[in-house]
DNA sequence: TAGCCAGTATTCCAGTTAGGAAGATTCCGC
DNA sequence: GCGGAATCTTCCTAACTGGAATACTGGCTA
């Protein structure tokens, strides 16, 4: 019945099941892709500007999303919301599908694979790197997990969010233990 | 001087000059793309061949590998190496850019967010489902780093492993916990 | 010993995704 | 009422995917 949409797509009507009791009218494009740079983008590629809208254009052509144009100014603002198609699409997504296996492009891994094509010093550089990165990262999802706190309306956000953080972690304590590894070669 | 390539053209360059001695003539696409589907898909998306195909294009047009045709019967088989000025360009790489942050696309951390729309049946079946997949690519990878063993020319693919292996297990055990919490909140 | 199937090797195509640039407009502070 | 930040959308190119099509080799078996 549906046609196969991509995770992509599921991911944006899943964004637009998330908050529809703020939003009657739905979002706009814009509004969209700053909620996937805010919180999808830990566990799933944050598509590009030009994407969101490919797929919201896709989405309304199947009847997954109302549009509802509001004149803003002498300009227009397209605001979309999940139809209730769209609800039973992403739940029959949810209920019937099998998730695939997650996709990693990880370039400190990719870099190590030829760290002896060149001198130790920039396999440190490398983890030094990818360290702080880290850090960073941790700093910004610890935020977004601060605030959404113990509300056990957000339970499943945080139980990604804090996926996430133990994920990160792993990641120091690895990158940390190869560079420590390569430091002792060198003594 | 040389053109900025994709992070995979330079993994196509790596893979090559990773064995010249076992293989003078260089390796053909196919056999580019199995080393792809062996090793290289635990930390970066294993390229279709079609783009095997279209990277080494690209690679010969700019010079960075040399390319041997044999006769094949009727047809032709052509064999790429690493040139001199490829060797060149995938140690500049190395050794003078730095390494961008991991991006990850992993469905069950996405379908997670929606968890509370779906009955928690449904959110034990992706763990269990992904927890299976976790084993079976761990044993792979467990494999992978038996052959490697304690070579020290094969130390960089072999800490690259051991990353691997890490990751899967702390991917096991943070599923295996987000599984029971879930099944506690039943009881 | 012909037939078949698995494996090797390459190309083509149609569609999706990524990334960036460019644009038009509105909002807000000064 | 000016200027810059923010909002909102579109367009273009290149990268990438997945599948199908094509062609040959070699081994097994009936």
């Amino acid at each position: 019945m549906t046609a196969d949409l991509s995770t992509t797509s599921y991911a944006l009507l899943g964004l637009l099941a998330l908050d529809p009791a703020d939003a009657p009218e739905g979002l706009t494009g814009y509004e969209l892709k700053q909620r996937c740079d805010l919180t999808m983008r830990y566990y799933w590629v944050s598509p590009a500007t030009s994407q969101v809208y490919t797929e919201l254009a896709r989405l309304a052509r199947l009847g997954l999303v109302d549009t509802t144009d509001a004149p803003n100014g002498r300009r227009n603002t397209r605001r979309y919301a999940l139809s209730d198609s769209g609800r039973t699409a992403l739940l029959a997504w949810l209920e019937t599908s099998e998730p695939a296996f997650p996709v990693l492009k990880h370039p400190v891994a990719l870099r190590l694979m030829f760290a002896h094509m060149v001198g130790p010093e920039h396999v440190q550089r490398w983890l030094d790197t990818y360290i702080a990165q880290l850090e960073q990262r941790t700093a910004d999802l610890r935020a977004v997990r601060e605030m959404l706190g113990d509300d056990p309306r957000l339970r499943s956000p945080a139980t990604v969010a804090d996926w996430g953080l133990a994920y990160f972690a792993n990641e120091s304590a690895v990158a940390a233990d190869v560079r420590e590894r390569g430091a002792a070669d060198e003594g």
